[in-house]
This record gives structure tokens, sequence and C-alpha cells, in this order.
RNA sequence: GCAUCGAUGGUCUAGUGGCAUGACUUUGGCCUUCCAAGCCAAUAGCCCGGGUUCAAUUCCCGGUCGAUGCACCA
């Protein structure tokens, strides 16, 4: 590798050109934090979400759905996005900066501001220096800006909906159809891959900090008390660079653990975590992520959100951007599955049944309703109801109704010692959360696979793909156009593409720029037909990354191409 | 969003108050028997809106995008 100037402009350059990433709409001017994916690229991110389809449908078993990008209000007003995304903010009159509001009155003492009132915020910071140009800030309208896209639903109705902040939810309204689904068994999950919105303030960063970006997170429900994840021993033995807690309080570099030692030392906080920043790892690893440039740095407890148990982040480390975090794996406990139960009133539980029955003696009232319904009339009903729960004492129990207190004399019921079967409990689950930054995986294979050397006194630029995930992975060349050699050659074509294999055909100009060309967006092989084919069929097969060529039958080639395309055969063991 | 700087074919770039450079790429042709060779030709551009001016890509104002700093940011 060669000195390279600013590797985010080389590569987006190369991006730009070659028709992975574009600015999106530019012909109108384009706007920040939007993006388009252009043919290279849409294929490359497709190959992407597969490659993960792979790991977590097909080899973990949780199934795809695919969820409503909009959403009503009441999602989210239980998820605690209408709240928690929006900020209480200030435009300082002196400087014309927005600050955060609260942030400013916690600076200077103020305990919880985020809870105060617009108006209550309005007035604590009143006299207080604007934290960018020092100036006093007077009077002035504190305002809730919300990182939710906003819009209405239906004409007329203008029922507020939000476009999706993240998949989770769709994930965790649909929890009881899952449960039902996976047939009432734990633990299950679910995944979706899509689009998400947050209007941020002000996105930078190129395709790093995006308006409308994707997504792909897995939602795992899980026994609140069993997390050893059932195929722990895939990953037992895996190693992973871990930035934990300590390690960032005291300034050292992350510690290479397993994950079963991480676990028994208490680093991670348990299996199911543990597994997935393993698995994490291996994805990116085969996606083209350099696994030099990887890690997992732990949340620190003011960073953590505040139910969850254990979160921990990849991050990948950019020649521009330093470390950027691309996937959150958490342990959100029941805070989900809690927040929805309890704002939409259905069931969240999980019917987990014992090993064998249970007998429990309980203490059950028993009401007269003889008595108590002439006496109460309407209210008996909910004085039964209350009594149930009450806990009588020597001469009767007092119970509150409405807000009125009634003294239930003890002759107007029966305490009765009852042993019942127990066959299992209700449990809610808790849910473990792997989520995935799509375009900032993408943008880190683009920059970690981006290679330039010389070759001949020329810059020769090459993206590494791996073949899993390259747009094209064949390239096939007549070495001159005549002769019958591109008749040849576009036999192959069609013969590779038949069997799946993304396949180019390319006959303009020298057979050298050709190579170049293919390089350039990663093809890892290329095919050429040349005068030798005529006389022997045989073609030869160059391989991207180390220039070399070996010869081959065209009736070996779609084999050959295969156990080469998925790794089964290295090139090298192919060369004499 | 504020401040500073920038924006010229697909890419990189020169330059200008009056026909807009050059290179690379791309396309077609010639040549060429394996790594961006050579020759001929073609395609294609002054970010958007307003103002000043006979005339604006150039000067002015506003916007958009990008870079940097500040602020903001799961």
């Amino acid at each position: 590798m060669i000195a390279m100037g600013d590797i985010y402009d080389n590569v987006m350059e190369l991006a730009r050109r070659r028709g992975f990433i574009w600015p999106s709409a530019e012909v109108y001017g384009a706007v920040a934090g939007f993006i388009d994916y252009g043919p290279l690229g849409a294929m490359m991110k497709r190959r992407v979400e597969n490659l993960w389809r792979d790991f977590y449908i097909i080899r973990e078993g949780y199934y795809e759905i695919e969820c409503p990008t909009v959403g009503t209000e009441a999602i989210y007003v239980a998820s605690g996005h209408v709240k928690g995304f929006a900020d209480k903010m200030i435009l300082c009159p002196h400087c014309g900066e927005y600050a955060r509001a609260d942030h400013i009155a916690e600076a200077h003492g103020s305990e919880n501001a985020a809870t105060l009132s617009k108006e209550a915020l309005a007035r604590v910071i009143q006299e207080l220096p604007c934290p960018a140009c020092e100036e006093q800030i007077g009077s002035t309208e504190v305002f809730e800006f919300n990182l939710m896209f906003e819009t209405t639903i239906g004409p007329g109705s203008q029922r507020k909906g939000y476009l999706r902040p993240e998949t989770a939810q769709g994930i965790f309204t649909d929890f009881a159809r899952l449960l039902r689904f996976y047939r009432n068994k734990l633990p299950f999950g679910a995944v979706q891959i899509g689009k998400s919105y947050r209007n941020e303030i002000s996105p930078r960063q190129g395709v790093i900090r995006l308006r409308e970006f994707s997504q792909a997170e897995a939602e795992i429900f899980v026994h609140p008390e069993e997390k050893e994840h059932p195929t722990f021993g895939t990953y037992a033995d895996y190693r992973v660079p871990l930035l934990g807690i300590e390690q960032q309080e005291k300034g050292r570099e992350p510690v290479v653990a397993t994950m079963r030692e991480a676990v028994d030392a208490g680093l991670v906080a348990n299996e199911y975590v543990a597994y997935y920043v393993a698995l994490t790892h291996d994805f990116m690893v085969h996606s083209g992520v350099d696994p030099a440039k990887m890690r997992f740095r732990q949340h620190l407890p003011d960073e953590r959100a505040h139910y969850a148990e254990d979160c921990w982040d990849a991050e990948i480390h950019s020649g521009r951007f330093g470390w950027v975090e691309t996937v959150g794996i958490a342990d959100r406990t029941d805070y989900d599955l809690r927040a929805h139960a309890g704002h939409s009133g259905d069931s969240f539980t999980v019917f987990v049944p014992y090993d064998g029955v249970r007998y429990e003696t309980r203490t059950r009232i028993v009401p007269d309703m003889g008595v108590l319904g002439p006496k109460y009339r309407g209210k008996a009903k909910a004085i039964a109801d209350a009594l149930a729960d009450a806990d009588p004492g020597e001469d009767g129990v007092e119970v509150t109704v409405d807000g009125e207190r009634i003294f239930i004399p003890a002759d107007t019921y029966e305490v009765r010692e009852e042993e019942v079967e127990v066959r299992g409990e209700e449990v809610m689950p808790h849910v473990i959360e792997p989520s995935y930054g799509i375009d900032r995986i993408f943008y880190s294979i683009l920059e970690h696979t981006y290679d330039e050397e010389i070759v001949e006194g020329e810059i020769r630029r090459v993206l590494r793909l791996p073949p899993g995930i390259a747009p094209v992975q064949v390239a096939v060349f007549p070495l001159m156009t005549r002769d019958g050699l591109d008749a040849i050659a576009r036999d192959i074509v069609q013969t590779l593409s038949g069997r799946g294999v993304l396949t180019q055909y390319d006959d303009n100009g020298a057979i050298g720029r050709r190579y170049r060309r293919q390089d350039e967006i990663g093809t890892p092989f290329a095919v050429t037909v040349d005068y030798e084919t005529k006389d022997d069929r045989t073609v030869t097969v160059r391989d991207r990354d180390t220039m070399q060529q070996i010869r081959c039958g065209i009736d070996d080639l779609p084999v050959m191409l295969a156990s080469l395309l998925d790794g089964s055969i290295e090139f090298n063991a192919l060369v004499q």
C-alpha cells in the first residue's frame, strides 16, 4: 500500500464516478443527509444485506418481517421517541447559534432541567450565558426540536404520524403475533431490514450521518433469567477486542478476549450479548471490514440508557472520521415490552410452564354477596374486587372504592386457605437488540478495501471486496474483438449468468484497461478468451488481488469459479 | 444553524466582465496476441435564484452543496 491523500476523498471520488454513491436528486440541488445508491452501490448494498440475512435468518433462525415506515403517534409515545427524541432548544438572540436549553441550565446547577416545561426552562436560562458567545441569553423562546419526521395520515383527519426513527418498534408492536408464530416459546427473535429516518439538525460527515438510512435490526426475546445462548459454543473461543468501561476510564487499550473469558470475567453481561458481539465481528470481517480496524466499546454508565443492562458498540476505524459507531448490541431488558404493555393495555408476556405442577397455598377472600349485594348495591362488585386484594384484620378490613373508604366487617366474607395448582408463570421477556447501521458498514467496506499501488509507474486502484459482496463477480473479455473471440466470450457470459454469477462483458479498449476498470469496482476474477481458446477451449482466469493468471477449460469454468467465489478454493492453490 | 473557505464536462483542473483551458475517463474508428501503450475523431461543463451591467461563469446579495471550526448528534 502506498501513501494516500485523504482516503475519504479518494474513496468517495471513486464511489461517485463508478456509480456506488451519488448525491440525491442533484438536478434540483442535493440536500444534506440524503444519498442515492447508484447501480453498483445498490447491488453491493443488497449483497451486504443478504450476507446479514445469512447470519441472522438462515443461521440463527430469526425470521424477517417488514413493517411500515410510517407509524402513528401512539407507537412513538409508547416507545418514548416523542418525548425522548425532542430536544428543548434555543436560538441565541445574540450570536444566532442553536443550543440545548436543558444543557445550559444543567451546566449551571439546575438538576433534571430536561423535565422542566419550555416556559420554566426559558426563565431559568434567562440570566445564564450562551455557551457559544457568552452573552447573557435574556428573554428567548425555548422550542422543541424532534428528531422524528412528522406527517399526517389521511385527508382532513390530521391524524399525526411519524416516519420511524428505528425499525425496532415494528417488531415490538407485533410481539403477540410473533409469539404465537413461534408457538409461545422463548427464546425467539425477529429481524427487520429497512429505512429509518431522523431529522438531524446538521448532518455532516457524508454517508456517516444520514437523515434517511438503512438499518438491520434483530430483536431477540429471551427469558430474563436465562441469558445463555443455546449455541454459545460457536463463538465461545472467538476473540474480539473489547474496550470495556474499565479500560476506557483508565485510558487503556482494548482487551482481546474470547467470549467465554469475557462472560466469565463479567466484562460482558451475558452470553447473549457476547454471542452477538462475536457474530457481529464475524459478519463484518466477511463483509470486507478490516479486523485490525474494528473494536467493541462498552457504553459508559452515563451514556447507556437507564434501562439497558449492558450495551456494546461495534466501532470501525475510518481514516477520516476516526472510530465510528456502526452497530449497537444492547440488552434492553423488558423496557420496550413494558412500555408497550403499559400504553396499549395488551399483554406482552409469555407463559412459561414449570417442569412439573407446583402447589401453592393462597389466601383467598370470598365475599358473601348475599349480604354485600343488598347493602352496597351498585358498589358491591367493586368492593368484592377490592376485597380480593385486601389484607384483612381481625374484625374486618377497610377498602377504598372510587376514593371512598368503606369498612367491611369480618362476618361478610370468609378467608379461605386454598391449595392451588400452578403450572407456570407469565414472564415478560428481555430483549437483546443488535442494531446495524448498513450505510456506515457500506462506507467502511469501501474505505477498508480501497487500495492503491504502483504498477509499472501507473497507479492501480483496487477495491479488495470479498467475492460475496462484490457487485460484479466475474468479468469476461475477448482479447481481441474479432476472429470469433468475442462470440466465445459472450457465450461464457451467458453460461455464467445462467448460473447466477454476476458477470460483466467488456470488449472496449486495450485488455489492460479493462482489467483496471474491473479492479476499481472490486471484481474478483476476470476471464479472458484468447487465440489459444480457439485451439483447445481454454481461457485464462485472472485474480484481482495478485494479478496472476491460470488457464482453465471453458467447461470447467462454472464449477471452478463457483468454488473460487464461495471461498472453498484459494486462487493460490490453482497456480502451479 | 453560525463563522471561514470553496463550487468550471463523468473525474481532476486552468482561466476570464465579451469564442471557456488542459489532462484523464467515456463512445466510435485505426492499430494492438494479456495488465490504463499509440493515432484519428466524437460526446460533454462555468451549482441555483436575484441584482448591477449593453453584456455576469467572473462583481454584489441570498440559497444549496462540500470542507474546517463552534454548536447539535443513537
